[in-house]
DNA sequence: GCATTTAGGTATACTAGCATACGATGCGAA
DNA sequence: TTCGCATCGTATGCTAGTATACCTAAATGC
């Protein structure tokens, strides 16, 4: 609280400073600095944030018969080549187990295992905490005008990024 | 606009779904979106967004001196290792140098040359086309509250990354 | 003045993104 | 039925992060 001035220097420098660029910063910032948080706190589980992602896509979709690495990455809004680096990883660590699909031999389906139902539980719970940590006096309304601004902001990326 | 659905699933799900990380979940996403669509629009000028951070907090900082990789790092919040890493690849491609420091033969000082202002120059142009694209239908009123509330988090994540 | 500690940079190895290219399979149309 | 195109996944190679270990040089302590 003493010393704003690094935090905020954009204000008082007189140069043409790129005060429209401190949204991006910031952005990046928080993303990799929490990443690294998140990782730090996780490891004893052997777990990234992006694994822990993933596993909890594979929830939130599963029905019960897995699902193809195309539909976990169109999901995430993720290359095909990161999900499969990450699902090498949890399925090294024993979470989740690739399946041949029965109708369609190119594509594998993932499924998570016993294993990998645990670790999901466990992180939901740590993760919770670490979440109302770093969000501390930040009021739910502004929460929600940020989440709000977020999202306008990425659907306007992902059509720009359509577009090319 | 015709299918919000996918956007915010989050809303219609019935199972306990993880709520609270729907914040990190656009931080992440908006920050790497971002990053891919940064590079793509500036793929020309041989300079990738992360590239262009470094030359701008040169900029910033330089009195006459150049600055130390050291402080490079401290001001960015970053490694010593990636701001390594990513100085070999501005000075390959001749947009900053390295120098040896008169009074401290640890250190070298980088300055940014005079193709590297160039650089600079474009890109602040181009990037700011670019950020007015990606907030628009945000209003000026949101974005002040969602800069806010981002410092807040990242102060908040740094005081709990220095407390390990 | 010398020994120990601190600080600047690099080397190495890992995760996670990206793009491009490719192999194998599936599928629709001629 | 076969030919051509689309799709699933992997291989390869790049940037950008992280941590740890190390070398050299500066500062500090005794």
């Amino acid at each position: 609280m003493a010393r704003k001035k690094s935090e905020d220097s954009d204000e008082q420098v007189n140069r043409p400073v790129v005060k429209p660029f401190r949204f991006g910063f910031l952005v990046h910032d928080v993303s990799r600095m929490r990443r690294t948080l998140f990782d730090e706190v996780m490891k004893s589980r052997g777990v990234t944030r992006s694994q822990w992602s993933v596993l909890a896509n594979l929830t939130r979709a599963e029905r019960n018969d897995g699902m193809m690495q195309v539909d976990l990455s169109r999901i995430m809004d993720v290359g095909k080549v990161t999900i499969g680096g990450l699902i090498d990883r949890l399925e090294s660590a024993g979470l989740v187990e690739r399946r041949l699909d029965a109708n369609d031999r190119r594509a594998r389906r993932v499924f998570i295992t016993d294993k990998g139902y645990e670790v999901i539980a466990e992180m939901q719970k740590a993760g919770t905490k670490l979440n109302k940590s770093i969000l501390k006096g930040v009021s739910a309304e502004h929460m929600r005008i940020t989440e709000n601004a977020l999202a306008t902001v990425k659907a306007n990326i992902r059509q720009l990024l359509l577009e090319e």
